[in-house]
DNA sequence: TTAAATAGTGTACTTTGTACAAATATATTC
DNA sequence: GAATATATTTGTACAAAGTACACTATTTAA
């Protein structure tokens, strides 16, 4: 069924979402080689022998969007002997959330890829390997983070409106929520810092900007407060 | 610091729960050579070619305790370059709960191991490797767990007691309940069938006697009904 | 029969979540 | 500058879930 190696290799693949356009992506690279030459995937990489792997996850992310200091979360790590197709490949999955604002994707030289593109993540193309699968894992996982953690802001600006922070919850959730009572839930938190400013009114009533109080996130397990 | 070795090495370990004399106890095996010759550590060993990282845990699993069937659940990898120190080896960590009644520990002839055996898991031996760290983020995730889930019946007989249920969950949390509370929200979850006996009275009254209705778990996240 | 041990039970209060509709502030346009 | 369109902002009543808390009942053993 598949090439015998002496050796499993090992990897790291980055589910990096953002919110762009009004709508959740997730970054997508097109293969220059087989197998799946031509197919999107979600970045990845050999994890070098003296890194640890957040390490590795870390610089698959930077190669690809520059960015660093994010929310980044081990995921799963995936290991069926067929996920690829001739060697036997060990993923360590990672997930990330990013302000695509000012960030400028990149391929760095790298003959492995075609393409660098966001895509929105309920209307995939199809995908190498089992990214599919690692791609709605990760969503599954960012749920269930949002319910204990505002994990929502890495995807937000710096100042933000109420309803900037409710549409990146509805976005990840995929359901509408009420404003009243979002709004309730998240004021009683005292998480946020009110601004004195406002929106400069790109339309209409200008809203309230407010600011994250600063946050220990454990990227282990995403709670508040380590 | 370290050899470097020209691909990485891939293991899995398991971290197996079970509750025996009224303690919270992990499996342990005492290792017969070096690096850590001597320390007690938890079971482990490479993950075959050919074989998924699930099946190499319970094969595992299976070694040590010869029992199937159980909650066995992914943990987390963990692949610190220094964690071993001869060799990079990556660990694919998976913890497990189990019944200790009728297990009969074994060995299977191997010479890697000179000993086996339950440790409460508040009172540990220094460990090799890293596996202080993995038994306490499962102990963690365990707790997790059981927020949601009811994972505990997986550490009880068939038959149990409310206050054997209740107990589990102390020793898990490593807090006391309050009796009513618990009782109340386990009935209301009807997720409990009564039955018609009671224990025959080891001392004093005799208490109901309870089993599980069917669970579907989802042992990728645990929750009920997947 | 009495004492000791464990099993079993209910209520008031607090907290959290949910459903739901009207008034307000600005920009645009007529 | 008046009217209109659009997005912002606000509160209350109800339901569900969690928490604190103390006494009675049944059995065994002395």
């Amino acid at each position: 069924m598949f090439k015998e190696t002496k050796t499993h290799e090992v990897t790291t693949d980055v589910v990096i979402f953002t919110i762009k356009d009004g709508k959740l992506k997730v970054l997508l690279v097109k293969r220059a080689h087989e197998p799946f030459k031509g197919k999107w995937a979600i970045p990845g990489g050999f994890i070098r022998i003296s890194e640890t792997i957040d390490a590795a996850a870390l610089r698959i992310l930077k190669e690809k969007t520059n960015v660093q200091n994010i929310y980044l979360e081990q995921l799963y790590t995936f290991g069926d002997p067929l996920r690829h197709p001739t060697a036997r490949v060990i993923t360590c999955a990672y997930f990330a959330l990013i302000r695509s604002d000012d960030i400028v994707l990149s391929f760095e030289d790298n003959s492995e890829i075609t393409e660098v593109e966001w895509h929105p993540v309920y209307e995939l193309p199809p995908l190498a390997f089992d990214h599919k699968e690692i791609i709605e894992y990760s969503l599954k996982r960012v749920r269930e983070r949002l319910e204990f953690c505002p994990i929502a802001f890495q995807l937000l600006p710096e100042k933000f409106t109420l309803t900037e922070l409710q549409k990146s919850y509805e976005l990840i959730l995929d359901k509408k929520l009420d404003k009243r009572n979002f709004r309730k839930k998240f004021l009683a938190l005292s998480i946020l810092k009110e601004l004195d400013e406002c929106t400069k009114s790109g339309s209409k009533r200008p809203a309230r900007l407010y600011s994250f109080n600063e946050i220990t996130l454990n990227s282990k397990r995403g709670h508040f407060f380590s």
